[in-house]
This record gives structure tokens, C-alpha cells and sequence, in this order.
DNA sequence: GCGGGCCATGTAACCGGTTACGCTGCCGGC
DNA sequence: GCCGGCAGCGTAACCGGTTACATGGCCCGC
């Protein structure tokens, strides 16, 4: 025996389907006795409207469908909880999936999402500009985080890597850094790609050394450790991601080194225990690109189509004592 | 100009909607003929199925609700990471609403879900008995995860505190451990105060020492400074999670007493950092927890009912240098 | 040669909502 | 007293799929 639907609350109420709908969702022309009538039987009953049914004669469905890849930890978690907040601050809800393997199994999500959602919001690092544009619906219907900088067919929500590794850099030039260290993360990372190109541009040969982590805790540690032990000299650490400079820091305490007077550490993200850890690092706020892209489409949604927009999220230098002693 | 619909399609492949459905759907009485033509149809039109309306004629939707509580970073971002690991592969889709405020906004998003989905997790540690089975559909259409241990009107999967907790202590005192500060989590968590309580009831009151935090890092520091700088004497730490556990260290650190010789350290969870750390801790599985749990629930719908079952995940004891200097 | 059965296919009802449109009855203005 | 307008309500079409049932053609066995 199934749910009740609106006919059972009609036939309760002793009034028609149209008169039941336009009750329940307080439309006008329905008198105050009908009214009362059908919430009653509506209420007896238990009646749930069938939101399924409704999105379908509706063609909307106040529902937002996310594309993820097979991100872990930290970065995953946060963008779906800023999304999560702003769609529930907005009355929608959040239909998720992975794609975890190659462009086939995006496909297939992308197909699953039809008619269930509204619009979408996809991360795909590793799409490239031609795949998105045959697979996505209009642009008004889709916003992506984190695409490469070449995409014009739809919004584009990105990280300014540039921007903070080339704070970052002036910053320990301005503390007096003249020899640093950079830590690059996996070559695969588009994040890493594009920080580590910024690097690149922003530090002249001399003054920098390059080694290279996978973006964990025990990949710093081992390159820096790797250094020290080849007997390279330097005044300054800057890792791609903050677990690596939290490893950097490892190694730098096992070999005595005093931190920041000896070498000074910058991280990028800036986890939440890098502010225990008194990490200088650039601080990303994942949640808010999150819920940003999420408003933006929303936006977008209600109040008809727009131009696609590439917006950059600048993050910020956060200086803690990691370089500035009495920061 | 909307996307194309199977009448569409079969208006260009000069066949009946039937004959598209059954051929899109690999099903039997169709010639391969018709199969081409519908297929070349439905290529050429760009038809992509309408999940919504397929769902409302199928009374199936291949998408199971999740109801989170506004739970912050680690844990939730793990649970729903196990569930997309096990939705994906079963084939279905997750469809994500939290509920910030109280009943009233749980109510909302359950409505919201009615129709869009087989089936509901729902993680509700503040829901009393009453509220649950009230609000929620039969037994057979929901799991709850970390519910209390009194609710026995749906499957319930939960994570042994008791357990977890009996070993550390177990541990501690195989390695001679005798006077144990036990740092609380806030009393507001429901697996804090099962881990209290396990702690309370297999330890006596001349072994311990109990101190209290938030679960934060900087709350475990102040506790055990607290503590040190009152003259306690003690041999342990336990923390009823990972970070007050490092935040532990960091006292204990301050005040240049050894670890584990001086004082061992234990904490609860097994945060991906522990093990950096070297931290004797209790592995919760989190991600597995809601693997379990959604697997748990598309087994049930797909077999037909079953008798709720309340399930038990016993952690793991990892054992570190925290307490063992050569482990 | 004829009837039964099976295969390919089409028609139309149905899933559970919304809503255009038509009808009735009442009110007010002339 | 008549007519236009509007409030209240119901009927039925529609959203885009699936599928029970009907139909027609063919093959086979007798």
C-alpha cells in the first residue's frame, strides 16, 4: 500500500484535484472552508506531495546536480559543505556524483542528472575544453570550478594560484628570503600545474631551488630532508599545499634548524591545523568558491540567462610565525 | 527549445514511442532493424532520457537520501565519501540535504526528498526516539547512523565507542600505565558522552584524572597544561579525540616531559594526520561507516524488506610510539 | 489449407502532480 | 431586470517516460 497521492486527498475532502493543489500550495480562488477542508484531509491522511511528480509537470525540479572527480579529504569535503549551505540558504537541494574513471563515466552521471536537476556545477580538472563543451547542456545551465583558464562556453569559477604564490614570494623577499625552496605538488594537479608556473615566473634561477612532493605530509619532509642532506643551503620553504610544509617542517626541526630564523616556511591552503601549527600560508577559501559557484547559478537560474563569466577568487596571505617571529 | 523527448525520437525513427523505449532499454521484441533506426534517431537528436519522468512511471528513482546533520570538516566530508564510493558502484545516485536548525527544518527536507528518492540515511544523533519514527517512512526505506542505541524502529549503524574505548584503556594499562587523564569532548556529542561514559565505567577513580574540552586542538593544550601547572602527576593521556590528543603533545611537549616515557598519549579516531604524528589512537573507519550503511540499505531495498537491524562498527586499536616507544 | 502461436509493433492508460479552460452562481452597475 | 465580471470550483490535458493489451503478419504442424 503506497503513499497517499493528491486524488486520495481530494476524494477525503470531497473536492476536486485542481482545488487540492491550489490549497496546499496557497494559491488564490480557493475559499477559506476548502481550505480548511483539505488541510485536514491532508493531514489525516499524511500526505506528502510527491516532489518527484511535481518537478516533472513543473519542468523544474529546485535541485542542483554536482559533478565531482574523485577528489579526497579536505578539498572535496569543504566545496560540498559551502555548496551545501548556500543551496539550503536558497531552497535547493544537492543531487551529487562521482565520476571517478575516465570521460564515459561522466557521461553517464551527466545522463542520470537529466530531468532531476536544474542545473549543475562540475568539477572537472581534467576535461578539456572540447569534452565540455559536447557533454554540458546551454551555459546558463552549468557552472564549473577549477576548469582551465580556456574555457569561454560557460562560467568558470577558478583559484588564483597565481595570485597568492606571487604573494607569497614578495613576502619572503620582504622578510629578506633570498634562497628558497619550492615544493611542487603531482604534475597531474591542475592546482599544482598553475602554482608551480606561477613559481616559475615569479622567482629568478638564482634564488630559487625546485624539488617536488605528491602533496602529502610525508613527500615534504622527504624532499626537504633530501636537501639538507645533500648539503644545499637555503633561507626559505615554500610548499605547493600545507601538509607538505607541515613535512618541511618536520625535517627542518630534525636537523635543528631554528624556524624562521633559519628558514623561514610558507604553505598554501591554510588547513585548519595550519593556524595551531603557525603556518604562513595563503589562505583558500574552499566552502565559499563552493557556495559562490552554487550562487551564481542560482542566480543565473532565476533570473534567466546571462553571459558566461570566468571569475577568479583571489585568496589571501595569512602571515603567521612560520617567517614573521612575532607575527 | 526544449530537449528532445522519446516522441521526438520516435517521430524521426518512424516507429512508436513503445518501440523506443524497449529499444533504448536493450529489452526483447524488437527487431534489430528498429533497434538501428531508433538508435540513429536518438544519436542524431542528441536524446538524453529524462531520468524524472522515468522515475514517476517506474515508481523508482535509483537515488537514496542523505540527511546530514551541519556537521563540520573530517567526518562528514568521510561519511559522504563513503557513500558516493558505494552509491557509485551500486549505481545510484546521492541526493544531499542538511538540516541546520531543528525538527521543523528536518521535516522540510524530508518532504523535499518524497518522491526523489528509493530510500533515506539519515544521521540524527539529536532526533529523539519519538521524533524518528514519526518523521521517517517504514523501516525497510531508511538506516540511521549514529542514532541512540534505543531506537529499534529502523536499522541503526553505529560506532562501538564502548569498544574503542575499553582497549585504549586495556592498552594503557598492559603497559603500566596507572594514572590516566582522560580529556572529554563537549557534552553536547552524543559520542562524546558514550565515550565518557565507557571511560567512567572501566576505570576506577583512583586511576584517573578527568579534564574536559571541545574537541579542538588548542582546548586539548590548555586542558593538560591546566592540569601540569597544578602539580597533577600522571603517567597518560587519553583524549577523546585526535586533535585534543595533539594538542596534548603540544603541552606535554612545553613543559619537556617525554612521550611516551613520561606520560603516553592516546587519542580517537585515527584523523589521517595520527599517523604522522605517531599517535597511538582508536581507527574509526568513518568513510566505511557509510559505505555500510548505504550498502546495507540497497541490499534491503533490492531483496524486499528485512528486520531493522542495529548494527555495531567495533573500531581498531592503533598502536603507536605515543605509548610504545618501538612500535 | 487452415488454425494456433509467436513475434514485432502500435495505441493508450498510467505514474502524481499542475493548470488552462469552462462552468456556475453571485454581485454590482446601468 | 439584464448583463458583465469575477470568485470558486471541476474536468481533463499535459509533463515524459513505461507497459498492458490489442493487432496484424508470418511460420508451422496437421
Amino acid at each position: 500500500m503506497g503513499e497517499a497521492t493528491i486524488r486520495d486527498v481530494a476524494r477525503k475532502a470531497q473536492v476536486s484535484v485542481a482545488s487540492v493543489s491550489r490549497a496546499l500550495n496557497g494559491l488564490d480562488h480557493v475559499s477559506e472552508q476548502t481550505r480548511a477542508k483539505v488541510a485536514a484531509a491532508a493531514r489525516d491522511l499524511g500526505y506528502v506531495p510527491h516532489a518527484g511528480a511535481r518537478s516533472l509537470s513543473l519542468a523544474r525540479t529546485n535541485a542542483i546536480g554536482v559533478l565531482l572527480p574523485d577528489v579526497h579529504g579536505e578539498f572535496f569535503s569543504e566545496i560540498v559543505r559551502g555548496m551545501d549551505v548556500e543551496a539550503n540558504r536558497r531552497g535547493y537541494l544537492l543531487l551529487l556524483a562521482n565520476m571517478h574513471a575516465g570521460s564515459a563515466q561522466a557521461k553517464a552521471a551527466l545522463q542520470a542528472m537529466r530531468g532531476r536537476v536544474d542545473a549543475l556545477v562540475v568539477m572537472a580538472p581534467h576535461l578539456d575544453r572540447a569534452a565540455i563543451s559536447r557533454a554540458l547542456p546551454q551555459a546558463s545551465r552549468a557552472v564549473l570550478i577549477n576548469a582551465p583558464a580556456n574555457v569561454r562556453s560557460h562560467s568558470n569559477i577558478r583559484i588564483d594560484n597565481h595570485a597568492g604564490v606571487r604573494a607569497v614570494i614578495k613576502h619572503l623577499k620582504a622578510i629578506g628570503r633570498s634562497r628558497m625552496v619550492y615544493v611542487g605538488g603531482p604534475s597531474h594537479n591542475l592546482d599544482a600545474q598553475e602554482r608551480a608556473a606561477a613559481f616559475a615566473s615569479a622567482s629568478s634561477a638564482d634564488e630559487r631551488i625546485l624539488a617536488s612532493g605528491d602533496f602529502s605530509v610525508e613527500s615534504g619532509n622527504a624532499a626537504v630532508r633530501g636537501l639538507i642532506e645533500a648539503g644545499e643551503r637555503f633561507d626559505a620553504v615554500f610548499a605547493a599545499n600545507d601538509m607538505m610544509a607541515i613535512g618541511a617542517i618536520q625535517a627542518l626541526r630534525a636537523a635543528g634548524l631554528r624556524m624562521p630564523e633559519d628558514v623561514a616556511v610558507a604553505g598554501f591552503d591554510d588547513v585548519p591545523l595550519a593556524e595551531h601549527l603557525e603556518l604562513t600560508t595563503v589562505r583558500v577559501r574552499i566552502a565559499e568558491l563552493g557556495a559562490r559557484a552554487l550562487s551564481r547559478l542560482i542566480t543565473m537560474l532565476e533570473n534567466g540567462a546571462a553571459e558566461p563569466v570566468s571569475e577568479l577568487h583571489s585568496p589571501e596571505l595569512v602571515i603567521r610565525r612560520s617567517t614573521v617571529p612575532n607575527a
